[in-house]
This record gives structure tokens, C-alpha cells and sequence, in this order.
DNA sequence: CAAACCTTGACACGACAGTGATAAGGTTTG
DNA sequence: CAAACCTTATCACTGTCGTGTCAAGGTTTG
């Protein structure tokens, strides 16, 4: 049985069970379960729980932001219009008619939207 | 002149002049100042924060979360951090000696940190 | 020069993240 | 079978995010 419960697990990693449960549920690290609905935590996740630890302590980051790069990291539409966004960046236009550019900027701001977003723009309508 | 102060551009984007000073110092969108230190919105921050609202409305991010993807994308060693946690993951042994595996995992765990966290390690120590 | 802006700083408040504790009930095991 | 686990759910508390508001003081403008 290569497989620890989960206060084991909590002592050999340094979380709590409380946190591991929490972990658990935020989708960053799942155990599986024994046929009775115990969580077992294999040798993996062992690792993924002693290296997330590290990973906080060093980089600074929350786990809801470790959380938020897995979301990154599945969703390639999120990732594509945080990227639209940043890439958009450096379009600054250099001459516009003055009195028309903040009109100008209104219909880039559609242009870009309808460009980027793509499916996601269903969802935001005229609001 | 074409900049708005920051209750103009407040009128325009949609955002109040309270949030637009908070995007600011969350490192999202700077307006440049005037000699008096007064905000001056030009045409691209104007763009940039009705793309952010718009970014935000159909994505469901958070304000920190867009901030922590642009800290992704600046902190190349915060981004290779996590991109080395995740890529940990399939890293799966198949075969170790009972009784040794937990402790090889220790020793695994060790190995990836000192190969992918690089300088960040100086910090952490035997803390 | 007074009204209407702007600045930074602070208090306040609801929502949510992170975390412990505790309750009510099922499972494993000496 | 009782002790020592496990499960989910809930209450509670601290801290941070997102946001409004207000204060004290500088700037622009009719």
C-alpha cells in the first residue's frame, strides 16, 4: 500500500489536513480515494504538495493565484484574451484628426474586441 | 491636448476616478502626469481601460488576476517557476523499492528544486 | 479669488481567501 | 466494540480585494 491518508500525508508535507482538503478542492492537487471515500495520497502527490509548498514560500505567489495559472493553463480562450490584452499594448496610434480620435479609439475598442475575444464576446452582448 | 483628467476619463471608460488610481498602482494602466502631477488619460490608456472592463466582464478575472499575469509575463523566473511546477506533474515513478519511496521523493523533490527555481533558491535556504 | 478641479492618505465596509476548530456521522483496526 | 481514524459541512477569525467617501492641501480657470 504505497499510499498515505491523509493526516500522514499532511505530517511528511507540512500542511495541514485542513489545507490539504482546501488544496484539494481548489483543483491544484487531487488524491484519489479508497473504496470508502478515504483520501490516498500516492507518492505524486506527495511531491506536488512538499513542491507547491516550496513554490509559495519562494515566488511570493498565493494559491489562488497558483490556481488562477492552472486556469491559464486549461483555458486556452482565457489565456488567448489575457494575451489579446497585453498584446494590444503597443498599438498606440500616432495621428488621428483632433476631435475625432476619442471616437477613433471607441470603434478600435469594437474592432479589437470583435478581433480577439472571439467566442467569448457571445456572452457580452450591449451590456 | 488631447488627454482627459482622470474624472473625464472616468466618464468615458465607464470606471470611477477611485479605480482608476487603484489600476494604476496595481501596475495595470499609468497615466502620464502633467507638471502639477495631475493624471492625463491619452487615447491609448483610454482604450486600455475599456478593453480591461471588457477583458474583465467576459472572462470573470479578477483586477489581481489580470495583475498577476503581468507579473507572469515581466518575472521570467516567476513564469518558469510555475511553469516548472506544472510541468512536474506527469513526472510519475513506476518502480522504486518499497519503503524507499517515500524517501526518494524527498530526494526527487530536492533535485527539481536546485535544477528549476535557480537564483530564487538563494532566498528560501534551510529555512 | 472662489469654484471646481486635482493629489495622496486614511477609514470603512462587504466579499472572498486561507485557516483552525468543531459537529455529526461512517470506517478500520487492535 | 471502542479507539482512532476518515468524511462533509459549518462557524469563526484574520487578511486582502474592490470600492466609496472624506480630509487636507495644491492647481486651474471663469
Amino acid at each position: 500500500m504505497d499510499a498515505l491518508t491523509i493526516h500522514e500525508a499532511a505530517q511528511t508535507t507540512g500542511w495541514s489536513p485542513r489545507m490539504l482538503r482546501y488544496i484539494e478542492n481548489s483543483g491544484l492537487i487531487e488524491a484519489r480515494r479508497s473504496p470508502s471515500g478515504y483520501r490516498l495520497y500516492g507518492p505524486e502527490e506527495l511531491q506536488r504538495l512538499r513542491t507547491l509548498r516550496e513554490l509559495l514560500d519562494s515566488s511570493g505567489m498565493s494559491l489562488q493565484e497558483v490556481g488562477f495559472a492552472l486556469r491559464l493553463r486549461r483555458d486556452e480562450e482565457l489565456a488567448g484574451a489575457v494575451e489579446a490584452w497585453f498584446e494590444a499594448e503597443p498599438a498606440r496610434p500616432e495621428h488621428v484628426p483632433a476631435g475625432d480620435w476619442l471616437n477613433w479609439e471607441q470603434e478600435k475598442h469594437q474592432r479589437l474586441l470583435a478581433a480577439t475575444t472571439g467566442s467569448i464576446s457571445q456572452l457580452t452582448e450591449t451590456r
